[in-house]
RNA sequence: GCACUCGUGGCGCAAUUGGAUAGCGUGUCAGCCUCCGACGCUGAAGGUUGUGGGUUCGAUCCCCGCCGGGUGCACCA
């Protein structure tokens, strides 16, 4: 039940529409004044009396009954409290007959979202820094598709540029087959760092006539490029397959390069290209931004360019009402350019267009750079969470089973929810003392919850009590706020959506886990009888509840660790 | 220089987009395992929300100035 919605319909106050109403409710801000508020300010203008009266009106007239039990006033505003039973009944009951699907919603039903997320580059491993886009897009991708809507992950592979001329030509230099099939991607970029650091004059011009020759179908070049593309992919798979992450679409950069030509030439008819200093730009000051770049003075294309065919080529084959760019806030004005030529050029679904900037990733002695081996590789992240998450279940849990594959949930848990438990716009300067501290606001945390929760429910088979929602049953404080927070899910998940913040349901989950703590060690789940159906139904239910949190983030929830 | 962005107890972060007495974690100190899992729980200390104005019944949140950090600003992606 929608208790804001339902508390708005039984406000009397004369003017004022149920919907505005429902829009001010809110939540105060200590339980110990109510469950549900109504701030009486805004309503001072429209009804000409003050805030106080106002609230003492509303209050004497507010009609209690089973739902709502006590509408008191207080400092201009009115309290609310709901009749704990009946909404403990209500939240459990919908939570354990919806099981996986608690929280899911059918209002994006008919509706199409493109996501653009992790988007890596050929013959480049992945290091900390790409951790944020791949865990935010992943955890976007299921919560719209939680909520009903037809979602397309796609990653746009950086499989374009002149740095694969450089690539090839210092394979060919220095590289051979056995090594690079033995060390891989790090091998292969390997050589990469070293042309970089070694390049003269001539081996540029090297590289420069390397590319030139991928783009001109050259058998040689392509070959060795579509290699080096397929050592990518099936790196990267193995990092997917950890972190749970899925693309319908691996449509990268080159995608594009057919696509380009009839968007120049779209651009020109639409008057919009202008040559500058022997470029082809599209002007935006008007719009106080610097021009953006569409061909080169030799004609080449750029990264904006390929941008512009890729949105319209996204819109006309999935025809999406929006589509994400999860992408560092480095690029923001590359997308406020993009997205203003995609307006200019007259796409009216421009602003459909949604860059979902998050911060960057640095270092305690300062920013990355792979040139100089200042750099953390996402593998040996995740490898060191595991095996400390090993080793503490290893040093706590000695005989437990399949240690192995649980402190891969917990270890791979740990780096996930790292990257999505702040507001995705902080920066976060890694280190490794803070990644293998499993303590506190952590999904450590969060599974350990979980898996305390379940060895009770284990118990309670064992003494054959079943979990049943009485008739009547008047909670607890302890029960009470857990029941809340349960309440709340549907919501969070909604909000997480909104405002495409996946720390939403993260920071649902630690708050949630902390309420069932309290609850756990404050009443004794199997001890009396009076309570234990009911407790046994709200274990469940937080489990199954915190169990859906925690797979929206990608984070598998193990029995016992 | 201009634009965008961030600034909240020692440290890391929240605050339902303008609401009530600013919350949580970590760290420090003090407690709690003959009692459902101590990767846990309870308590204490710790704040002029960078700073100065403004708008408002009300500002951590909105506007302006200043200070400090980050990012970006034409042929890389």
């Amino acid at each position: 039940m929608d208790y804001k919605r339902y508390i708005a319909q039984h406000i009397k106050a004369e003017g004022v529409s149920e919907d505005e109403l429902c829009g001010l409710v809110t939540v105060p801000p200590d339980a110990s004044m109510g469950d549900y508020a109504l701030p009486c300010f805004k309503l001072a203008k429209v009804l000409r009396k003050s805030p106080a009266l106002i609230a003492e009106a509303i209050a004497k007239d507010y009609p209690l009954d089973g739902v709502v039990s006590e509408a008191k006033a207080l400092n201009g505003y009115v309290n609310f409290r709901i009749a704990r039973g009946g909404l403990a009944k209500d939240v459990l009951t919908r939570i354990l007959s919806e099981g996986e699907r608690y929280g899911a919603s059918t209002m994006g039903e008919g509706k199409t979202i493109c996501i653009d997320y992790s988007s890596v580059n050929i013959a480049k491993p992945f290091h900390i820094g790409h951790l944020s886009t791949t865990v935010i897009g992943g955890a976007l991708y299921r919560i719209f598709k939680f909520l009903g809507y037809n979602t397309v992950g796609i990653n746009h592979l950086g499989d374009y540029g002149t740095q694969f001329g450089k690539l090839i030509a210092a394979y060919k230099r220095w590289g051979n087959k056995e090594e690079a099939e033995k060390g891989g991607i790090h091998a292969i970029n390997d050589l990469y760092v070293r042309f970089n650091e070694e390049a003269d004059e001539g081996m540029e011009a090297e590289a420069r006539e390397y590319f030139r020759l991928i783009e001109s179908g050259d058998r040689e070049a392509n070959e060795l490029f579509d290699w080096f593309k397929s050592l990518t992919l099936s790196y990267v798979k193995g990092i997917y397959e950890k972190l749970h992450i899925t693309f319908d679409s691996y449509a990268g950069e080159r995608f594009y390069t057919d696509k380009m030509a009839p968007v120049v030439e779209e651009l020109k008819e639409k008057g919009l290209l202008k040559e500058s200093n022997g470029a082809q730009i599209v002007d935006l000051e008007p719009y106080g931004m610097p021009p953006c770049l569409i061909l080169r003075s030799d004609g080449a294309s750029l990264y904006a360019t390929r941008d512009l065919a890729a949105a319209i080529y996204r819109k006309k084959t999935y025809d999406f009402d929006k589509c994400l760019y999860v992408v560092a806030y480095q690029q923001n004005l590359h997308f406020k350019q993009v997205f203003k030529v995609l307006e200019l050029m007259g796409k009216d679904w421009a602003k459909d267009l949604v860059h979902v900037a998050y911060g960057m990733v640095s270092l305690e002695d300062g920013a990355m750079s792979t040139r100089k081996g200042k750099v953390v590789w996402l593998e040996d992240v995740i490898n060191r969470c595991v095996e400390k998450a090993y080793s503490v279940i290893d040093e706590k849990n000695p005989t437990l089973e399949n240690k192995k594959e649980i402190a891969e949930k917990v270890g791979v848990g740990a780096v996930i929810f790292s990257a999505l438990y702040n507001n995705k716009i902080k920066d976060i300067v890694f280190s490794y003392d803070k990644a293998l501290n499993f303590d506190g606001e952590t999904s450590v945390y969060v599974q350990y919850t979980c898996a305390r929760a379940s060895s009770v429910l284990a118990k309670a088979a064992e003494g054959g009590y079943e979990a049943a929602i009485p008739e009547t049953y008047t909670p607890c404080d302890q029960e009470f706020e857990l029941v809340k927070a349960l309440a709340d899910f549907p919501e969070t998940v909604k909000a997480a959506a909104e405002r495409y913040e996946p720390s939403f349901v993260a920071r649902w989950c630690v708050d949630t886990a902390q309420k069932f703590n309290k609850f756990y060690f404050d009443c004794k789940i199997l001890q009396d009888e009076e309570t234990r159906a009911f407790r046994l139904a709200l274990t469940k239910a937080t489990l199954s509840a915190l169990s859906n949190g925690l797979a929206l983030l990608g984070i598998g929830v193990p029995e016992k660790m």
